[in-house]
RNA sequence: GGCGGGAUGGCAGAAUGGCUAUGCAGCGGAUUGCAAAUCCGUGGAUCUCGGUUCGACUCCGGGUCCCGCCUCCA
């Protein structure tokens, strides 16, 4: 019975779809003027394992994950380097599907792109102007009438009148209400434009997402998520267009995923806080990110330091260790307690660090099973990995990962060269020189273990 | 100012009204030529002050501190 915490009722709710055994989602993915930061890798790896989960409790999902490929960002961002904005964007799509590969996201069902939802994104602006929630303002933009839509806030908490109280928004001669936002911007001179029934423009972002979730999903679905700085006013928009121009429920359950943050601060372009994916990866390994984020529950902060990504390659360590030299089965022949464990910690909201701790549990029993009953061991490696399969984790072959280290793998003949030579002065009881060459191997962050008169080795 | 989230052992991070995860690091032992890996054992925590209760880290109230949203943002 998976339970999950809906944002929009600040409770956590038994999950109920509308159509049973049919799980639709919808998450705001990236605007794509730049390379992914860890932020960004987040919301990837988190809606990435609700939908793996899912799936493994047997829900048919339909995922969907945006692209932002037009916005203020990104045309400025091409203006600087003088190029077309889509093949800036274009770049950056390619980017973004390489660290999310990286990172062992598989590629939602659907990635409608903004650019490709025109005529979806104006429909739904004459509805809305048709319905009476917004206008042509007499300088060629559309805006969204706030206060047409009464329970404007019912998301974030938010009340029309705090909102003004506490103004920061610049005032616009065109709106009839500062707090009125934009659905369609008239184009600027050399700007990339549409046509429109009020002119040369370009969509407002938040219209872009009721747009393409709507057409892809319908008017109702299950799920919609994202960050947790979505939540207003972008998220509140959306239910304003989608509801306003449909007239029917929007979403019944809105999830939004913590911050990843540096020193205690929200990682963001603004504060010029964050790191690449890219940059993490001359590093670690994709799979170590991935299990620092899964580490912590999706919900919480998440502090980004080099001493977490250590312990989450440690942690990784010790769960392929146990996988190590078997031969794993593919499919798991006995039904394990383990698997009922993992299952109650994710139906609770997810809980990935609980399910994590039955990884460890059941990489201890293969451990020690080893020995004594190989093939109790080998079926408790099967569910291991199945269920750790399940958060997207131990997909790679042991000696790939263990070996494997960010940007290595040119130097594995030297390696299996000097670990002969040890071999042969072992052979010849020379501990000293022996040692030597061990030490010359961990110098260049190699480790070694002695296993039955053969060396494995893997990187520290 | 308005609204919201949070404070757990050296670090990270779950959980439950009573049985105190898990990982990393530490310590002792087994194993090893010595290590490594592995196994066995082990120390150490619930911000603060009240209250409810037979019993609270868990529920309620006050306080302190931290963070986020209210503007683009995952």
């Amino acid at each position: 019975m998976l339970h999950i915490y809906n944002s929009l009722t600040r409770k956590k709710e038994l999950f109920t779809p509308i159509e049973p055994g049919k799980v639709k989602m919808y998450v705001c993915g990236m605007t794509v003027y730049d390379l992914c930061h860890l932020g960004h890798a987040r919301v990837l790896v988190v809606f990435d394992t609700v939908t793996r989960y899912m799936r493994h409790s047997g829900y048919d999902v339909t995922y969907i994950r945006n692209i932002t490929d037009i916005d203020d960002k990104i045309i400025a961002r091409a203006n600087e380097n003088a190029e077309e904005f889509g093949v800036l964007t274009h770049r950056f799509i390619q980017a973004m599907h390489e660290d999310a590969a990286e990172l062992g996201v598989l590629p939602p069902d659907e990635e409608p792109k903004a650019t490709s939802s025109m005529d979806d994104i104006i429909s739904m602006i004459e509805m809305l102007i048709k319905n009476g929630h917004a206008y042509a303002a007499d300088n060629g933009d559309v805006y969204y009438d706030v206060s047409s839509f009464e329970t404007y806030g019912q998301l974030s908490g938010k009340h029309l009148e705090d909102l003004r109280a506490g103004e920061r928004v610049a005032v616009d001669p065109h709106k009839d209400d500062p707090l009125d936002f934009v659905l369609w911007k008239a184009a600027k001179p050399d700007e990339p434009a549409w046509d429109s029934p009020w002119g040369k423009g370009r969509p407002g972002w938040h219209i872009e997402c009721s747009a393409m979730s709507t057409c892809c999903l319908g008017n109702h679905f299950d799920i919609h998520g994202g960050g947790q700085d979505l939540q207003f006013p972008h998220h509140e928009n959306e239910i304003a267009q989608s509801e306003g121009a449909t007239g029917e429920k929007f979403v019944n359950l809105w999830m939004h995923n913590g911050f990843v943050r540096i020193n205690d601060e929200k990682m963001s372009k603004s504060l010029d806080n964050f790191f690449t994916v890219r940059e993490i990866l001359k590093l670690y390994q994709g799979e170590e990110i991935r299990y620092f984020v899964l580490a912590s529950h999706y919900r919480s902060p998440l502090n980004y330091s080099d001493q977490l990504l250590d312990t989450a390659r440690s942690s990784l360590t010790r769960l392929y260790n146990a996988l190590r030299g078997l031969d794993v089965p593919s499919v798991s022949l006995i039904e394990d307690e383990a698997e009922a464990k993992f299952n109650k910690a994710m139906d609770d909201d997810f809980n990935t660090s609980e399910a994590i701790a039955v990884l460890f549990d059941l990489a201890g029993q293969v451990n020690r099973l080893r020995e004594e009953n190989p093939d109790m061991a080998l079926q408790k490696a099967g569910v291991l990995k199945k269920l750790a399969n399940v958060l997207g984790l131990l997909e790679a072959d042991p000696e790939t990962y263990l070996q494997g280290g960010a940007g290595e793998g040119d130097d594995v003949e030297q390696i299996e060269s000097l670990i002969q030579q040890r071999l042969d002065a072992r052979a010849n009881k020379d501990w000293a020189e022996a040692d030597r060459i061990r030490d010359e191997l961990h110098a260049m962050n190699i480790e070694l273990e002695d296993k039955d008169g053969r060396t494995i080795w893997r990187r520290g």
